[in-house]
DNA sequence: TCCTGTGCTACAAATAATGTAGCATCATGC
DNA sequence: GCATGATGCTACATTATTTGTAGCACAGGA
C-alpha cells in the first residue's frame, strides 16, 4: 500500500495526495478514538491522563499516537500545564459534530426495536 | 437480547452499554472506512464493488464487513439488483456531514502553511 | 528529600486490515 | 442449453494496528 509522508505524521493520511481535501480528512477522522478524542475536547482542556480515562481508559499508545496526529493536523494543541486544547480549527470542525449528538438520540431510539 | 450492544455485528459497538448513545456512534463511525463509505454513498447507490471502487480498492473484507455493520445499524441498507444506499436514517446522518466538506477545504489550506 | 502528576515511550500479545483468490447466484446473449 | 459477466460475499495468509502493562524523565509541592 503507497505510503506517503504528510500533515499526519509517519503514516500519512491517506488520499490527501488526491487533491480531494474531504478524504485526507475522512482518513484522519476514521482512525479509532480519533473522534472520541475531539468529542471528549469539546468543552475544556483535558490533560493527556484525564483524557484518557474519558476515553474509556483507552492505551496510551493510541492516545499519544492520536494526539500527535492532531497537533500536526492543527486540530489540536497542547497547552503545558493545562492539557490539550482544541484549537480554533479544531473547534470549527466540532461544530460541524455538534448535530451528531442529537441524531444519536434519534438514532438509538430508532435501532431499539 | 439484541441490546444496542450487539447492533453491530459480532463486536459490539464500544460505549454502547454506557447508556451515551453518541459514543456507539462515534465508535461505529471511528472504524476504518466507514466514514468514507457513507460519503461515498452520499449521492447515488452502489454496487458492492463499485463503492470499493469508491474507496480506492479497499479489500472486500473491510467493505463487507462495514456494509455489515451499517446495515444493521439502520443507516445503509442493500436494494437488490441497485446496491447500496442510504436509508433515511442513514441519509439523515449525512446531512450532519455536509459542513465537513467546506470544512475540509479551509483545514487542507491552514495546514499547507 | 519524597511524593504526585504530567507527557510520553517500550514491548509483547491480541486484534484488525490488506491483498489475492475464489465461490454461488443471477441475468444476459448466443 | 451454454457460456459470459456482474453481483454479493467469503477464505486465508501476510501485514499493520491496537491493546495492556510497565515504565521513563521532568516538574512542582510538601
Amino acid at each position: 500500500m503507497a505510503k506517503q509522508a504528510d500533515i499526519a505524521g509517519k503514516r500519512g493520511v491517506r488520499g490527501s495526495r488526491t487533491g480531494r481535501p474531504i478524504m485526507a480528512l475522512l482518513d484522519l477522522l476514521g482512525r479509532r478514538w480519533t473522534l472520541r478524542i475531539i468529542w471528549e475536547l469539546r468543552q475544556e482542556p483535558l490533560t493527556s491522563r484525564a483524557l484518557r480515562t474519558a476515553c474509556d481508559e483507552a492505551s496510551p499508545t493510541v492516545v499519544q499516537a492520536r494526539l500527535s496526529e492532531l497537533r500536526e493536523a492543527g486540530l489540536v494543541e497542547l497547552m503545558p500545564g493545562d492539557g490539550y486544547r482544541l484549537t480554533p480549527l479544531g473547534r470549527e470542525l466540532m461544530e460541524s459534530f455538534l448535530p451528531l449528538h442529537h441524531f444519536a438520540e434519534r438514532w438509538s431510539k430508532r435501532i431499539a426495536s
